[in-house]
DNA sequence: GGCCTTGTTGCGCAAGTGTATAAATAGCCC
DNA sequence: GGGCTATTTATACACTTGCGCAACAAGGCC
């Protein structure tokens, strides 16, 4: 029976369920983060992200009128979710300064912000930020407001120790204290096993006192 | 005259010249940089390298077996540089092992090492080594061999102070000098036109002063 | 100067890419 | 329950990619 050009249904189209707008562009954009860290952003192909979603990949062109666009919108998402969690760390209000300080260091010293994957990313996007602007302003945006953050906590924790640093003080203060915690991130999520629990939060929380200038108080609360 | 089947030697075959192995490697793995750091890893392809090589794209084939191992090589060139680069600062024999200090710090936030180019190219590649375990080793072998570096630079410091560290202090002391600048390169390289000259490397060298416990030497040279 | 090695070119190929578009069907509205 | 429409699938297409291969010529050697 060579060419039986069989008529049956055989060849069933695949069934799908229709999701609402947002779900869908959620799960997309999650796909694609999710390819971009685990193959780059060459290995990210269109088909790669549709099958991790779920979806056939003519699907995306529904939602996001290219690539590009999509692969934009997931680094805002990225950045935002950062940003975000990182601003989550000092929603503490009955905490001094000083302890406010120490909180956000160690939030951004540990899991979830300390994340391989994320790491990958973060590297994988701005890798590319020299050659296309929007990147490179999307990153500049979430640095300094990243920056500020600091700068805030520091001008409290100051101002708490009864003591006035001039704009530039702060200013510095405040890049000095943002490389440590990057620098201590970096070193966290690509070699976390090096580092014993809470080390590098007690190293981080060391040295931003230090570049503070405060005193390292230990058992005795009292000054 | 339709199919003139002209036999003429219109089609010239294009005129080259043979080089050493070693030179035409090291172009190629030059190119390749130049490629990744513009382009990114998707966009560095073999005919964009060879084409910045000034050689077409059959001849890659000849000296490296796949791209891959091009652009491994081109990472381990690209490290080996950056190292040889960052220890350069350290062979000044005749200078007080604080001042040592912060001359390293000084060339590690200054050009050439801060450098638009060699960040895009670090970040690039980085993004890859939770997928690529070459990569992540080579990435490991050079941050502890700086890290190494460092914490030698940080014995002479503290052994000038007649202080002595256990091997715990000083590496903690070394991670955190480490992730100083480590932060400090990135917003140097990331937005340079930021700071003022020497600026970073004034913010840098207080840090690592702060995180070490040294006096803040002023005008007054003698203690 | 002619030969011989091999660095180098030029072209082809199969696989995979992003994009375009027509066909199908899931699920809401009445 | 029967249409209507927008979501989803499926397929086609032009193009690029890394790689393979055979022809060619540059330049050292005798």
């Amino acid at each position: 029976m060579p060419d039986a050009a069989d008529p049956a249904p055989m060849n069933a189209r695949r069934k799908f369920r229709r999701e609402g707008e947002g779900r869908r562009r959620q799960d997309l954009i999650e796909a694609t983060l999710d390819s971009v860290a685990e193959y780059g952003l060459q290995g990210a192909t269109l088909r790669t992200i549709a099958l991790r979603a779920g979806v056939t990949a003519g699907l995306i062109r529904h939602y996001f009128p290219s690539k590009e666009e999509l692969l934009q919108e997931a680094y805002t998402a990225l950045v935002g979710r950062m940003t975000e969690q990182a601003k989550a760390a000092l929603v503490m209000d009955d905490a001094s300064p000083r302890q406010r300080l120490a909180a956000f260091v160690t939030a951004n010293l540990s899991a979830p912000i300390i994340d391989a994957r994320v790491f990958s990313l973060w590297a994988t996007f701005l890798g590319r930020a020299r050659a296309d602007p929007a990147l490179a302003r999307a990153h500049r945006e979430g640095y300094l407001g990243f920056r500020n953050e600091v700068e805030a906590v520091v001008a409290g924790v100051l101002a708490a120790e009864q003591r006035k640093p001039d704009a530039s003080e702060l200013r510095h203060h405040a890049i000095a204290i943002n490389a440590i915690m990057d620098g201590l991130w970096i070193e966290g999520c690509l070699a976390g096993e090096m580092f014993s629990l809470g080390e590098l939060s007690a190293i981080g929380i060391k040295a931003v006192e230090a570049e503070l200038g405060l005193a390292p108080l230990k058992h005795d609360p009292e000054k």
